[in-house]
DNA sequence: CTGAAAGCGCTAACAA
DNA sequence: TTGTTAGCGCTTTCAG
């Protein structure tokens, strides 16, 4: 029986108390399962508060205890098949823990990711979880002055930071390319992706280990790396087109990611030529995508949902007080149909 | 210069009051730009304010003016390129607007999208935003009641709801199967998605109205609804593999979405068959990986970001307490190369 | 133009 | 086992 109020009149504890015949406390305590009230007090008051419609503010609970059991998380896009599986795996273990998420994004920008995380600040979220960060190592004095635990997620600044879950870029890159060369390719290209600096001069690093490492010759004409062009599919199309043209053309391409392999994919067939007949391709990631397109993509497995997951519960160790050290996922080769030996191997 | 405190504590205006020798209402007026402080201690107050590093607390303004400038968003998971693309568009006019976005998914299961909206009031949001909700009118009482304005986007649950924003799914499905028609194809079938009721009853509907129109029978073995396979590549595979077994087979399928037609058409291209060659394929949505595939795919498409956008404009709209009424996106068909006529036509 | 006082809804310390 | 009191940090009357 809701004989309280109208349209958004808020039943509050104090009400219960009144409608019960104790005091606000005890509602409070009460609800909260605190032992030292008795049994039957307690029931009434459940009781009570559910007749009434109830419902407790988690913002006057998050002023008065100072924790709001919400984290912030800030990413570049959230329209990014990548990004949309760290999301899901950060909501997942944060649900687990009764946490909530607000999310935010960056879209790549540094000023707007430090606007942002200010923006979390003044909501008071117990700590913020950033993917592709471009700040870095530049929340250390932030976080002192503040109190904010931040933790990054493949963080793209050229500073380390303290707290951070990453992939091992230069090894997976180093396997993709060292796989290629394996099946015989000897003419190796790189498209790259500058508007990740970190992960792309990794993946640049470890293409260029596994050149070495294969006793190849490094090439400069095939080594792409386009600033200025955000899409990765066509950064991957327009990349894949330079090197198409140039005269001694690569017979297999490492992608900075699985997106860009995409677009260079199609771009391959946009010239009638096939992949891996004429062309063979890597990407990177492992995103769903990778396995749909015809042939399916050789690349290198990030596990995504699983770094989103291990990002929050760092942070949920950094709000125990807990000790916690960086993660480096490692990369893992998954050889599909785009890769095969070359043709006059 | 940072005199005040050490890890954690925080600036308030009071300390800011105390500092500037006024008293701490006078700094809240001077930060917030009401014109009755005069410029020059609203200067002093502001820089004041900016040496301290003070960070104004949402929680307390929430907790006094009872708005949190906070929407709850409710998908089914983040990790749908449809979804994902919705959110942004949600995301985009909130910031517009100084709001936050608390994300939540339901994993399309009733009773966790109640319990993640009860979540959300809890956190006083001013308005929930919720995507292919189950309980759609079931929302009618509960905004009475606890005064909480909800907007749907693409409703899925039987009942009709006041305010909510979706895509003619009646129509869409009949533009895109009298186009099959119209390219010649008289054996159509249809792969469904019962998951999401509510569109899967309406594009099945509007298949059977553009057969009827095209004069064609419809047939039952052409219509595969197969309940209990929540994703929706593996359910076009499924799908797909059923009506290449059946002996009169379509030559050509409408799919619920266009990850359905990516599962369908890669098992067409398992048996060895062509697209569109042999089978023709339209899907819906038009999410970026139906042009990415190959051949590109045939389909409808839905505005996703508008449709966010819409969504929390309507919202704020419903907080102004403005009159807010349902809007019906028109679909539109976007003809690749999937679809062709039939061999024998 | 500014200050004093009150209170949003809750929890925590201290009493009883 | 329960009640009293105070206060989290802000905004909003109401006075001056």
């Amino acid at each position: 029986m809701c004989t309280e109020g109208g349209i958004g009149s808020r039943v509050s504890i104090k009400d219960i108390a009144r409608a019960a015949g104790v005091s606000h406390p005890t509602v409070s305590r009460a609800l909260r399962g605190d032992p030292r009230i008795s049994a039957e007090t307690a029931e009434r008051i459940r009781d009570l508060s559910n007749e009434m419609g109830y419902s407790p503010s988690a913002v006057a609970r998050g002023l008065r205890t100072r924790r709001t059991r919400a984290v912030g998380l800030v990413v570049t896009t959230i329209a990014d098949p990548f990004v949309a599986d760290v999301v899901d795996g950060v909501e997942h273990t944060a649900l687990e823990h009764g946490y909530s998420l607000i999310l935010a994004t960056s879209r790549s920008d540094p000023e707007r990711e430090l606007a942002v995380v200010r923006l979390l600040d003044e909501r008071r979220v117990d700590g913020v979880i950033v993917a592709a960060s471009r700040l870095g190592a530049l929340y250390e004095p932030h976080l002192a002055t503040m109190g904010l635990p931040i933790v990054l997620i493949n963080n793209q600044a050229e500073s380390e930071y303290l707290y951070s879950v990453s992939i091992d870029d230069i090894k997976g890159a180093f396997i993709a390319v060292s796989h290629l060369a394996r099946v015989g390719h000897r003419a190796i290209g790189y498209v790259g992706c500058p508007a990740r600096p970190r992960s792309h001069q990794h993946r640049q690093q470890g293409y260029r280990q596994a050149l070495a490492r294969a006793g190849l010759a490094p090439c400069r004409r095939w080594l792409v790396v386009d600033d200025g062009i955000a899409d990765d599919v066509e950064r991957g199309m327009l990349g894949m087109r330079r090197l198409l043209s140039i005269e001694e053309r690569p017979t297999a391409v490492f992608c900075y990611n699985d997106m860009t392999a995409v677009g260079a994919l199609n771009e391959v067939k946009r010239w009638g030529l096939g992949v891996p007949d004429d062309v063979s391709l890597a990407g990177f990631d492992d995103i769903r995508e990778a396995s749909l397109v015809t042939p399916p993509l050789t690349t290198i497995r990030q596990p995504r949902f699983a770094m989103g997951q291990e990002a929050m519960t760092m942070l949920l160790r950094l709000l125990d007080g807990e000790a916690v050290h960086n993660v480096v996922f490692p990369p893992r080769l998954i050889p599909r149909g785009s890769v095969s030996s070359p043709a006059d191997g």
